[in-house]
DNA sequence: CGCGAGCTTGACGTTGTTCAACTAGAGTGG
DNA sequence: CCACTCTAGTTGAACAACGTCAAGCTCGCG
């Protein structure tokens, strides 16, 4: 965590979070909200939020790209999902006050206001619509999450390595032709093999005319037949 | 679908979710929700709530067992986790009024009350405490079958079905000593992997002392031993 | 220039799937 | 009461997928 700064209310306006809160609280109540909450700046491999730590703030990921990480009893690493701004994280066990079920790590330079669980709490014990809509709001992100990480699971490598890149390509970088930050490793623990595995698939793909490799550019060449490979597993 | 019965308020008595809503409701209101409440029964291998289908009803499970069931679009099923009564299942999206993302298939003679949607819907806007309960109620089931499955996912077959009779113990059936309701298929299915190789593993394990196999009847010979591949995966 | 991190390669053994054949028990109908 | 059939379970062999290992490569940086 580099900086510390109050947003200005101008940046707060740009959150769509503050936005979706500011329609069902009264302006003072927003005032409240807005004065407890902090704006972060957070480098590459930085964590936002620490598997296991307490729950104590809401996130919404104003700029950047995260992935959310899952560490087992044996220290290997698993990435559940990676998302793109702007979006609301971490949110989901809300009212549920336990620990963080994974951590947030960002892979991009990202920017992320922490919103005060408590003053959400109290803002939302007043006002029932607000809550439905925080729920909604958050539950849709884990929604996606869990079923990507449903579809990648039994899948062999090839299905979830295509998968992987359309879900890269189509959901974080919205590009066809994308420079991906993460590392060989991080893809491996998103695919669940290893990363020899990758690289071999990887490979094979670009030998086969349906992507184009070249270090961490990865072009799509023929997304029909990727997806085709996706769907067969 | 069986019978559909009016519950007795005797019944509701023993229902945790009612218990639950009653403390923060009106009678009046509380008398609202028990008319709009059906009770069904359902036999085994029926399906209680279809992925899919429009999301309309809260679902308690007072009496049974019952599989969370995934069907991917080459109808291949994955048993994602499989929970027993009593227990709110299937409300985790209730705020987000989508189609199920899974089915909820009977394995056992089970008993559910389905609470409509749109009456509690009513009554958690004017009661955000009753809003708040609701979402953690649903969302800790919810978040362990995930744990579940995160756990099972990135395992060799060995680890998984270690963790599978564990979890089928402690869990589901209580006993260290049990006779489940679960084909071969099913075992594979929720250890995603061929039927085959579930047969070989029990067997592995028998030889080696670490369970009794009779059929359908499963005995824990070594939880120690049992616990360690289910850890080492 | 040398070092280290990330990446690549191919060989090899292990794990897991598929297939085909077989067994056992339950239900059915002549 | 026996033959037939259907389903669940079991077995082992052949084959494919995958992880591991060990070695080498490349690029950026001190």
């Amino acid at each position: 965590m580099i900086s510390l700064n109050k947003p200005s209310l101008d940046k707060c306006d740009l959150c769509l979070f503050k936005q979706m809160v500011r329609q069902y609280v009264s302006e003072e109540d927003f005032q409240l909200l807005y004065h407890s909450t902090i704006q972060l700046r957070y480098k590459k491999g930085e964590n936002i939020l620490k598997q296991g730590s307490q729950f104590s703030h809401i996130i919404f990921l104003s700029k950047g790209i995260v992935k959310f990480n899952y560490e087992n009893e044996f220290g290997k690493n698993f990435i559940l999902t990676i998302v793109n701004s702007p979006k609301l994280i971490g949110g989901i066990n809300v009212f549920n006050d336990a620990t963080n079920m994974f951590s947030i790590v960002a892979i991009e330079e990202s920017v992320a206001c922490l919103i005060d669980i408590n003053v959400l709490k109290n803002l939302a014990l007043k006002n029932s619509l607000l809550t439905m809509k925080l729920i909604e709001y958050a539950s849709s992100t884990f929604k996606d999450s869990i079923l990507n990480f449903i579809s990648l699971a039994h899948k062999q490598v090839n299905g979830r390595v295509a998968e992987l890149i359309i879900y890269l390509s189509e959901k974080v970088y919205k590009e066809k032709d994308f420079a991906m930050s993460l590392t060989r490793k991080e893809l491996a623990e998103f695919a669940g093999c290893s990363q020899e595995n990758i690289i071999h698939t990887l490979k094979r793909f670009h030998k086969e005319g349906v992507i184009n490799t070249d270090g961490k550019r990865i072009k799509i060449l023929d997304f029909k037949r990727l997806l085709e490979i996706s769907k067969v597993g």
